[in-house]
DNA sequence: AAGTTGCTCAACCGCAGGATC
DNA sequence: AGATCCTGCGGTTGAGCAACT
């Protein structure tokens, strides 16, 4: 006996949602929480199979989704991570939680893909003709000590994570960011987002009031996460970040800003302090996958302890480079 | 103004793997 | 233990739009 469809291919509708269909979705979540997609279209009545209300959510009406552009910060840790974990977009996505892993597909496969691929050949075509760039090999230089230092950084993190003292271990030291703020501001990111934006804030406004599902966990995040979506305005101190959380996982965006050579994650109004959001630790925790399990740590801790410097160290700095020497951004 | 091309991104598809019975 | 269910993931598609000719 095959594994049946998920949905009926007789009348289930296709394409593009209508605000109708957003509204009548989100006030489902809204009563019984996000879950068993499979008895979504039935119990709501849309004609709709359970990924495509799974993928609507989870892509489009999750809230604490950030639409539009991304920042120079955003794009360089795709790149960054791309070339870390490969095209494991979910896991990618888990380190930028206000972004979903399409997004990020998409974005790295319209944009950064090319941006690479064009400053690749401008370098072969300048290594052709024998030229020495000597601009970009003077970035280089530069980015590379700047990459010296981060990476020094990142080791000392790494040692002090590891070392015994410290009760957390790198596995849990290397989990995706999934923890969360109440700070969230959708009104901040000035792209409607939402077909019915107003309609839905109302109705997770009710819901962050009437939630029925206090049981689950991460209730507490869910409220807060439909709380700073439905108050637009609520960026108060309340449930703001601290650096370390009830489990010490400590320092984590400053391993990554060190890692990285962000110049600021350490403010809780940074850029990235801003994507923990409290409904992508509720909604990813279910969804996304444990990065830290997934990376294989030992990859991980021989590219930063070994001084020699590892072959996934020589790739990814290769790849890296190229972002750098051409002024990529 | 009309046609063509290129780009973006929401949505779909198929597969894999964990959970459940 | 095996079958089935359910969900998540990554690759791909195609409608809609903008830019260009």
């Amino acid at each position: 006996m095959g594994r049946p469809p998920c949905c009926d291919k007789v009348g289930v509708k296709k394409g593009p949602w209508t605000p109708e269909e957003d509204i009548i979705l989100v006030s489902y979540i809204q009563e019984h929480g996000p879950g068993n997609w499979r008895a979504v279209p039935t119990n709501t009545g849309l004609l709709r199979c359970s990924k495509s209300c799974r993928l609507r959510w989870t892509n489009y009406l999750r809230p604490g989704i950030k639409r539009g552009n991304f920042t120079d910060h955003e794009e360089k840790m795709i790149i960054h991570l791309q070339a870390l974990l490969g095209n494991r977009w979910a896991a990618i996505a888990s380190y930028l939680p206000q972004r979903t892993d399409n997004d990020i597909k998409n974005y790295w496969n319209t944009h950064l893909k090319k941006k690479l691929k064009k400053l690749q050949t401008g370098l072969e075509d300048q290594s052709k003709q024998g030229i020495s760039p000597s601009s970009s090999s003077q970035s280089r230089g530069q980015w590379e000590r700047r990459l010296q230092t981060d990476i020094h950084k990142a080791k000392q993190a790494l040692c002090d994570a590891l070392s015994p003292e410290k009760p957390t271990s790198l596995s849990f030291e290397m989990k995706p960011f999934i923890g969360y703020s109440s700070h969230v501001k959708p009104a901040q990111s000035s792209t409607a987002y939402i077909s019915s934006t107003e309609n839905i804030a109302k109705m997770l406004k009710g819901w962050m009031i009437n939630c029925p599902k206090p049981a689950s966990t991460s209730s507490a995040a869910t409220q807060q996460s439909f709380n700073s979506m439905a108050n637009t305005d609520s960026a108060s101190s309340e449930g703001t970040p601290s650096k370390a959380d009830n489990n010490g996982n400590i320092e984590l965006s400053e391993t990554f800003e060190t890692l990285f050579g962000f110049d600021s994650f350490d403010s809780p109004k940074s850029d990235f302090s801003q994507s923990l959001s409290p409904d992508t630790s509720l909604f990813q925790d279910e969804s996304k996958p444990d990065v830290g399990a997934q990376v294989p740590l030992s990859l991980l801790e021989k590219w930063l302890l070994d001084d020699g410097g590892a072959t996934l160290g020589k790739d990814y700095l290769s790849d890296i480079t190229l972002d750098d020497s051409a002024n990529f951004f």
